[in-house]
Order: structure tokens, then C-alpha cells, then sequence
DNA sequence: AAGATGAGTGGTAATTATTACTGATACACT
DNA sequence: AGTGTATCAGTAATAATTACCACTCATCTT
């Protein structure tokens, strides 16, 4: 978004970028829609997922391709790791110091150029937990 | 696929094991698809789909839940981590020592029930590579 | 200020991956 | 052989995402 000059800061993209920066819950682009449309109810969805992936893409924003059906993204850009309920879908982010190292690792024993790494913890949420406590 | 006694090993589920089992390269379903029509012209996709997920469940493969849209299938079971080409797509396994100590680390720091993890290693693979070398 | 240019938008259609449904098979057990 | 049920092939339906297109609106040019 800042890469190519043409590229305009529209309201769109504006509102966009403030109600993903609201949130730490990682929303899928459906889910930003939503919060986006309660300010500009006649925002188009193409409208959210085409900005969702251009800010990703100039690095603005991540885009997580976590486990689940759906892409997830996130304001917050510095490389961390997260962790996925297996039975709600949620995404927090997992406060493990992030492991620079094992790129060069990596790069050693493959014949990729290796650019990065992801960590994905699965597990259950203590709301899904509590969940499970109450029906026994 | 061993759970349940009234499960059967019928003629597609073995093909379905077999094939996978031939092949390092994570398939999609849509390429087990492929693999095993050639051995059983008249299977389903939805067939493939169905015992891809039912094996999974029960273990006897894996699912890998990694970047991209589609899911992909591994006969390799135990654990060990990938690495995809950000340009092809393909994923491949890569030699990294599992650390299972991160589970309790992240178990620790988190309300989660931590279950398992999964490192994910994004780069260009050496074919992308010298394509965009001969490309230059 | 008016017109041209082109990025961006909203609405909708199309695509892709996956799942669900259905009637037909085929095995297992009597 | 007859019945019950798992599984199948084929197809329809769903979900997520992307593509398309006519129109809007900044920005630039004269």
C-alpha cells in the first residue's frame, strides 16, 4: 500500500486497516466484513477481500494460513507464532520467543531458498474446555 | 480405519493407502484422486474424499493443514515438519528434529490444552529456482 | 474548470475445494 | 436366499474466494 504511489488510501481501505487494528482475534475476512459494515454499510465484500490481500502483500498486514476452512489476518506484523482451538476455530497468538535461528537451519538441509517459518499450536480453548466440563 | 470392526478394508481404501504410500509429495485429494483412477477408473472424488478424511481421523495418515486451498495427505505419520515453495505450491518434508518440548513451554503460557504443533517453512524450491533463473 | 485517465468500488457471476445426498452395490450374518 | 448396513459412484449443494464489469471518484492536464 505504500509500495506503488498510485496506490490510494481510500476510506475503504482506511476502515479496513483501523478495525482490524482493533482487534487481537485474528478475523477471517468474512468476520472483517462484518466490522467493517456497521461504518460503511454499502462496502462490497470483493472490496474487503481485495484489500485484505493487497495490504498482506505489501506487508502491511498478515495473512495467516492457519489450519480451518477460511484465511485469517492480523495487524499485528512482527513475526509471532499461534495457536488454534480444534474445536472452535479460534486463533490467539501464543507468546513463544520466536526462533530466528532454524531458517538458516532449514536453508542448510533443504535445497529450498528458505524465506520463513510458522508455528501453529493446536489445542482446546478454555472456553470450548469449560464447554465440555459442563455437558459431563 | 482399525477403530471400528465394522469398518472394511474394501478394494478403494487399500488403493487409496497404497497409492499414498508410494509418494512423498504430500498429494492434494485431488491428485490421490488422480493416482488411484488410473487403478480404479471408475472410483468417485467424493469416494477419495471421504476415506482420506476417515483415515486421518482414525490416523493411519495424516492431514496437513498447511498454507494454500487445499488440504494434503501424507502416509508418513510420525511427526516431522514441511516446508512449501511459495511459487509451486509443492511441499516437501524437511529433516528437522521434532521438539517436543515446545508443547509444555506453549502449555504453560497459554489456557489452552496444548495437543500438538506444527512447524511450516516457506521458501522457493530449487525447480522454482532455476526457473527464474532462466528466466533472467 | 472541463475533460481525460485510471485506480478503486459495489454488485454479481464464476470458480475452486469440499461436503452432502441418493439410489445402487456388496459384504456379513442369519 | 434374505435382511441389514457399510460403502460406493455420481451428482447436487455449499463455502470460500476470485474474477468481472459498469460506474464512481481522485488526480492530472490542458
Amino acid at each position: 500500500m505504500q509500495l506503488t504511489p498510485e496506490m490510494r488510501l481510500t476510506t475503504q481501505r482506511q476502515i479496513i486497516l483501523e478495525e482490524l487494528g482493533k482487534v487481537t482475534s485474528h478475523p477471517t475476512a468474512n468476520e472483517v466484513y462484518d466490522m467493517v459494515r456497521k461504518r460503511l454499510p454499502r462496502i462490497g465484500l470483493g472490496t474487503v477481500y481485495r484489500n485484505l490481500e493487497l495490504m498482506s502483500e505489501t506487508g502491511i498486514i498478515l495473512k495467516l494460513e492457519v489450519g480451518g476452512t477460511q484465511k485469517r489476518f492480523d495487524a499485528t506484523i512482527d513475526p509471532h507464532y499461534h495457536i488454534r482451538c480444534l474445536s472452535c476455530g479460534k486463533v490467539d497468538d501464543i507468546e513463544i520467543p520466536v526462533m530466528e535461528d532454524i531458517n538458516k537451519t532449514a536453508a542448510d538441509i533443504s535445497k529450498y531458498q528458505v524465506l520463513g517459518h510458522h508455528i501453529e499450536f493446536s489445542g482446546i480453548c478454555s472456553e470450548c474446555n469449560d464447554n465440555a466440563q459442563a455437558v459431563n
